[in-house]
DNA sequence: GTAGTCGGACTGTCAAAATA
DNA sequence: ATTTTGACAGTCCGACTACA
């Protein structure tokens, strides 16, 4: 059966390809379990994802507009409805006697599980397999200097992580099914959460000199670290360095 | 092979209701 | 005052179609 939230279905946005970089994050967690990873959603995405009703990202421009070549012009905040106030409810479900209120029904989790979201805790991160290997200057904007950033440094991120699949990847898991790579890149807008307890890192250029954004090569500095020279006035990537 | 469309499952937010 | 609930608004998965 199709999981919900489960791999890319190819055909349409960023699918699988060695180029890769945005695979559903829940699939790295959950397929080995047999727990899905809650789906992860930006808080709003830009005009073009929300009509496609694709996903989209925090950057602006996001993967998917950059992907097809959109600039930030383009790529904008989809305008959020007024949430409606005053409306009756009704009467709640009492809870059950005690203050305590009714367990949340969520397969009786044990109640050491209730704190996993945001901060996670290092024990059962994905990132205990995660190797940090950079962030691409599009994405980096958006995000606040690490604690540990001093001014006048250049500022290293991780918004990549090079995650080893697991043991079975590669093979089949039901007959049909094809791990991806055994290596993959994901973005680190997958694990807010872990970013603080690992360290800054930062790609050099590889031999080829070249490093690759959603699947395009980016033209923009190899050996990435948030300095002028690679983002513009807004912080953002500088036309010339996206694909048109 | 890539891009566009869309139904609906799923998620996050937050005010009303309930409780301490 | 604080906590809990649940409706609402929104995201985006996954299937499908169309087109080059």
């Amino acid at each position: 059966m199709a999981s919900p939230g489960g791999r890319n279905s190819g055909s349409d946005d960023l699918p699988d390809s060695p180029t890769n970089i945005y695979p559903p994050f829940s699939t790295v967690v959950s397929e080995s379990q047999s727990v899905r990873a809650k789906r992860m959603q930006v808080k709003n995405a830009c005009t073009k994802c929300q009509k496609a009703c694709k996903k989209c990202d925090q950057a602006r421009p996001c993967l998917r507009c950059v992907r097809y070549g959109y600039g930030v012009e383009e790529c904008l905040n989809s305008q959020r409805k007024e949430r409606r106030m005053g409306g009756k409810r009704g009467p709640y479900k009492k809870r059950n006697g005690k203050g305590k209120h009714i367990a949340h029904s969520d397969e009786g989790e044990p109640e050491s599980e209730s704190s996993p979201p945001p901060t996670g805790s290092p024990s059962t991160d994905p990132g205990a397999d995660l190797a940090p290997v950079g962030y691409t200057p599009a994405l980096c904007a958006q995000y606040p200097f690490l604690p540990s950033h001093k001014p006048g440094e250049p500022a290293y991120y991780h918004q990549f992580y090079l995650i080893t699949a697991p043991s079975n990847a590669g093979q089949e898991d039901e007959g049909t099914t094809a791990y991806p790579p055994p290596t993959q890149l994901f973005p680190a807008t997958f694990f807010p959460a872990y970013t603080p307890p690992y360290p800054s890192y930062v790609v050099h250029t590889g031999p080829e000199g070249q490093m690759t954004y959603a699947g395009m090569p980016y033209a923009g500095s190899a050996d990435v670290h948030a300095e002028p020279s690679v983002l513009d006035d807004d912080g953002r990537v500088p036309s010339a360095a996206r694909k048109k």
